[in-house]
DNA sequence: CCTTTCATGGTACAGCCGTATCAACATCGT
DNA sequence: ACGATGTTGATACGGCTGTACCATGAAAGG
């Protein structure tokens, strides 16, 4: 056998530059050269390792979605060894705002792929609603142990205020992406709101 | 002088068959041909009332979103009447969700434009601030009103909670138009959210 | 060594795009 | 009626797109 080459991970850096290049000038405005001259390779490499632009483009979402995930992940870990769940949930919430750049750009992206999936089937096939569906799992089970340890307010119902959460911060995500808010009033308005779920500091225990 | 047309008339119509193939193939997919198709007139004609394409695309933002001023405006002054300021916040959150075909184009055309407005600088000038803080704006008022009559809950900052209640919809609209969730269950969890905003009924006046 | 197979590069091709050009028609003032 | 002018139509052009084709280099097996 011939030279051999991790495909996975020529994938990857493909997919990166894919990233790259989308984030600075939209989804819309990618095309497979602009891809190979950001990877330092030529068109033809691109499409031999993604024959067509559709299966990149494809790829570059689950890259892209991936690489949020071990973000939150990491996140949440940290906040793991905070005190209470409110401290997890707000890093939650904190981390899925756009705040630096690459949340910016994924922010960005994810929106590109999420309208594109309105009309394209093949699209909408793709996480835009089983990773969300996880995040509110994920997010109401904690609101479920804080309510356990009588944290929150009574008459919160976890599963919609964890809908509400997830809806509110994206909702702020998109408004900092178009510099209709900055990511610190987008906090307020959250911790406004968790403070209208928690039960007051000291009113606790 | 030759045959006179109403001009804005014809925009008009050009910009609603812009709106009507955008929302059925996506607005990334639109070309003038296919807006020339749709209104019924040839290619040149759509160059005629619009120079260029960016134009075109332009006021049909512009069209889009004044259509669905009026329609906002609509539904407010018909819950003028019922009796309290829960209704009217009611009325205005739930037109904003992309409940019938309208909405849902609506919603998907200006997600896409405000996408695009993230890297294309004349749209980022175009009033994806300006309107959203206008309808901040008139939220606050309405839950200051709210407020003033001692119908909210003790400790609610009227402003913060209207952009909350504001994003909390656009997060929410955008679920539904991927298809994470029904405008029923989307509606549950902002009347979820509004019971921790307003008072329980029988405990108001 | 030499062949087979993987990996890479250069280039050509059809198709669509937005825009510009050229031509014809209809209408109103005179 | 006539010509000026607002209005419409058909067509051509350059550029860019995604994809396909052909050729070459490089490394492992016989």
């Amino acid at each position: 056998m011939p030279k051999r080459v991790d495909h996975a991970q020529r994938r990857t850096e493909i997919a990166e530059a894919l990233v790259r290049v989308a984030g600075q000038r939209g989804l819309h405005a990618v095309g497979m050269r602009d891809v190979a001259a950001e990877a330092g390779v030529s068109l033809r490499l691109v499409q031999y390792y993604f024959e067509t632009k559709e299966k990149l483009l494809l790829f570059g979402l689950e890259h892209l979605t991936g690489k949020f995930g071990e973000r939150l992940a990491a996140r949440i870990r940290a906040a793991g060894d905070a005190p209470g769940p409110r401290a997890m949930v707000e890093a939650l919430l904190m981390t899925a705002l756009p705040a630096d750049e690459e949340s910016r750009v994924f922010h960005h992206l994810y929106t590109s792929y999420a309208v594109l999936a309105v009309t394209d089937r093949t699209l909408a096939a793709q996480p835009f609603v089983k990773d969300p569906d996880a995040a509110e799992d994920a997010l109401t089970d904690i609101l479920r142990q804080a309510q356990a340890a009588n944290l929150l307010r009574p008459g919160v119902d976890a599963r919609l205020t964890a809908a509400g959460l997830l809806a509110m911060s994206a909702g702020l995500g998109t408004g900092i992406l178009v510099g209709q808010r900055s990511p610190e009033s987008a906090t307020a308005v959250l911790d406004d709101h968790l403070d209208r779920v928690f039960r007051p500091a000291d009113a606790a225990g």
